[in-house]
DNA sequence: GTCTATATTCTGATAGAC
DNA sequence: GTCTATCAGAATATAGAC
């Protein structure tokens, strides 16, 4: 690798970490330049605008997500089996990609003032992640047939992913609940009447469990 | 009221809203300035600096959201009822204080810049609404004596809630769903061995549902 | 308490030699 | 591609008359 490529990469590496930490407009460009040792021209000639800093470094962490992401067909032969399997995808991700989704959530809170380019980013990064999240749980509870329910488990998951991420910064220590959200799943793919036999005391026949509403 | 205070509240009313809407970093005494119609100084003169604004701006926040909830001994004859009671307070919390909400989350993302005063109001914010959940909760439940279990609906609920206030900064028109909390809750309580009778759907008798774990 | 004027530091961004 | 040097403007904050 040549040493712009290398630059380039430093550039990232520390406007990533320091715009995850201060957020984006506490983010000096002469805060980039000290911690990474490079001057602010090199750094402008990389990218041409702190915007430009700012949306590369999305860019990356979204693409490094997406390929850490395992495919959103879950293998399993029942309901546990993959809801399991999915609940400890997401748990991982949550945990190795702190980074990203404080980057995500950071602009996205003040998207308006964003550039079209970073909000292009953040919201591709949003649906992204959406789109994994729906393609699995519609695996992991087979509703290829009923895609609302399928949206609405999905948005209720990145809801407690993203509410967790907020905890977080309130007490480091918190991780993601995954028992709290197997329960939660479970109750309200039952609820919308979607069969989770195979689930330890969730086999009970037709006449369901319903939970009011 | 004298030109002081209505000064005073003009600057709180701007700053406020300005900093809700852009984050702290990205909100200037300029901007302040310019949108109150009074010169830096007089902002100067009332608030000791930019982060004594965002102080008061917080407190004043917390101290209204705190007033207008309701008191945390949820009435109701039975669980059904007291829950609903709960979940339209939340909801109508959460719908008429969002600027609050994102006051706190936004410097909640990036305290470890703030200055110990601004933590302080942070986290006073965050424990007093902390606070009032569980002891709702508690009441709706009847927890009394199960105080990690009313700590635990807390924080799902509130993690809820946050999760619901990220997802309208991407989608402005989300709002709180109480019907999807409603059947977490009835769940994780279930899940915790908490009787919830009364609930329609949920009348079962001793040897009743458990979603594995 | 409010105003005008200003000090000082820092910001994002550029010029131009190498 | 990287460096030194620098610009024009905006930032926080203050001085001092009224």
């Amino acid at each position: 690798m040549d040493r712009g490529a290398r630059s380039r990469d430093a550039i990232l590496d520390t406007g990533g970490e320091l715009m995850s930490r201060h957020g984006y407009a506490a983010t000096s460009i002469s805060m980039i330049s000290a911690a990474s040792g490079l001057p602010t021209s090199s750094i402008y000639w990389h990218f041409r605008s702190k915007d430009g800093i700012y949306v590369a470094v999305l860019e990356r962490a979204r693409i490094a997500l997406l390929e850490a992401l395992p495919p959103s067909e879950v293998p399993g032969t029942d309901v546990a089996e993959r809801l399991d399997t999915f609940l400890r995808e997401v748990e991982d991700a949550f945990q190795r990609h702190p980074r990203g989704v404080k980057l995500l959530l950071g602009l996205g809170m003040v998207q308006q003032d964003a550039s079209a380019a970073a909000a292009a980013e953040v919201y591709q990064y949003r649906d992204a992640l959406l789109a994994w999240t729906r393609d699995s749980v519609s695996s992991v509870f087979e509703l290829r047939n009923r895609p609302e329910v399928a949206d609405e488990l999905a948005r209720f998951t990145l809801r407690m992913a993203s509410g967790t991420a907020v905890a977080r910064w309130f007490e480091p220590d918190t991780v993601l609940d995954t028992g709290q959200l197997r329960v939660a799943l479970l109750a309200l793919a039952d609820h919308h009447g979607v069969p989770v036999r195979g689930v330890p005391g969730e086999d009970a026949p037709p006449g369901h469990i319903t939970t009011g509403e």
